[in-house]
DNA sequence: CGGCTTCTTGATCAAGGTCAACCTTTGTGG
DNA sequence: CCACAAAGGTTGACCTTGATCAAGAAGCCG
């Protein structure tokens, strides 16, 4: 993808996301030093190793995951466009989480200290920032409760509804249909269940009408009884995301 | 307890947590408007309510959690003397978790928006402030993690570990012994667990000679075993933690 | 000494893991 | 355009972990 200028990113413009005022877009600018593009499958930060830069999800998915002793994969959190990448390593100094390309990406690079200009200058968007931040831990909050107590079936529909939302948010989604490039390996590292199991759950809620997936695509079927298997609720989002 | 002020606070004191220079302390001291002490069971919180106070505990034990809608409760993270209470509560909209105490408590209150007066003053207090919720995040990470594919046992065994060092670093563990107040349902909903497997999974602890739990006490026998049984590495942890 | 709550122990059962075979797609080269 | 290989997905059989239900055993008050 060609350099964009964050005056002319396209992210901004959604809704979903906050608005800085001209001259702050213009620091913002500043701090962006690259933007890069990798490939699908491609690593974006090494689990284990300290990083110095700070990256910004422009287009395409990755997942922020973990490995164990044993060589298995726990996905930690699904990165969609917007996401922050790389603030565990910058302020960790033995982060053992890493991220990784699951489509095609571009990626907008910050380098050096980024948040210490972003707080000296921008020192009134740090609400924004950390609400961002409860928001990405609310999330994950939900996904512990879920695990503690539900089924599989219950908690992948809970999954998807959460995804679906999001890519909405994103405009990558209408008609209950949206692209969605995560395999039966990948849910099963976000959901802890075996890929087999998974296949069994996705089957299920096939059969119960609820939602397909197949070939890199979602569909949800029916909404309202779906939210209702899931015990999901679609609450409004507490203001807009900070974006860098 | 007396009114403490920041000043003279023995969390302060601690090698953990990091140190303000005399003015930045003074100011601290003129944010904490309230000292309250409340009994053992008390809601510190109300889940799913919007709240404008920030409290961090000065002593005793907490549980942040979250109800499902059958009632059942999942601990989402246990705080411990130093931890900030209320940021979800406070930044969010609807915030479902609360947070409850385990024994009887102490909290400094802080009223009307300390961190917007904290950015503004305590400006260079920000990453330290970000890499504690960071080292907060990886505690949820590795909890997450283990979920996905240990056992009972190996699970309850990393928490022990994961806890005591907490304690330790706060003076409060000594010799591999520690006041632990925690009950077996406590156990079930960090855990994720039923109280009847928690009481078999510290048996198969015990019977394995690795720690003991009774009368509000956890006795770690072997700690070298028990961080190989559990997969528990100890990492220094990343700079001081903040404490406002 | 009752009358609580908490903890332990036992028996049964269901959700999901594991292993293995087979089916579908997708991609590649002749 | 077909043949075949490789990767991903589905289905089935069996087994392990931990939930559930229920009955006792300790503690802990009054």
């Amino acid at each position: 993808m060609n350099f964009v200028s964050c005056k002319d990113c396209p992210l901004r413009g959604l809704n979903h996301f906050g608005n800085f005022t001209a001259d702050k877009l213009e620091l913002v600018s500043t701090l962006k030093t690259d933007q890069i593009d990798l490939p699908a499958g491609a690593r974006i930060i090494e689990p284990g190793k300290r990083a110095k830069r700070l990256f910004t999800l422009l287009s395409g998915w990755a997942l922020r995951y973990r490995m164990n002793d044993a060589g298995a994969r726990k996905v930690l959190e699904v990165l969609l466009p917007g996401s922050l990448i790389g603030l565990q390593n910058t302020l960790q100094h033995h982060a053992s989480s890493g991220a990784v390309a699951v489509t095609p990406v571009t990626l907008c690079v910050f380098d050096g200290n980024p948040l210490d200009e972003l707080f000296e200058e921008l020192q009134e968007q740090y609400v924004p920032f950390l609400s961002t931040m409860m928001e990405d831990q609310r999330r994950a909050d939900v996904r512990a409760m879920q695990n503690a107590k539900h089924t599989a079936s219950v908690r992948l529909a809970y999954f998807l509804l959460d995804s679906y939302d999001r890519l909405a948010e994103l405009g990558q989604a209408q008609g209950g249909s949206a692209y969605f490039p995560l395999q039966r390996r990948d849910f099963a590292d976000i959901l802890g269940l075996s890929d087999t199991h998974v296949s069994r759950s996705t089957a299920e809620l096939s059969e119960r009408g609820l939602a397909t997936m197949r070939a890199n695509s979602l569909t949800i079927h029916a909404r309202q009884r779906m939210a209702e298997f899931a015990g999901y609720l679609s609450h409004r989002r507490t203001g807009k995301r900070f974006l860098l």
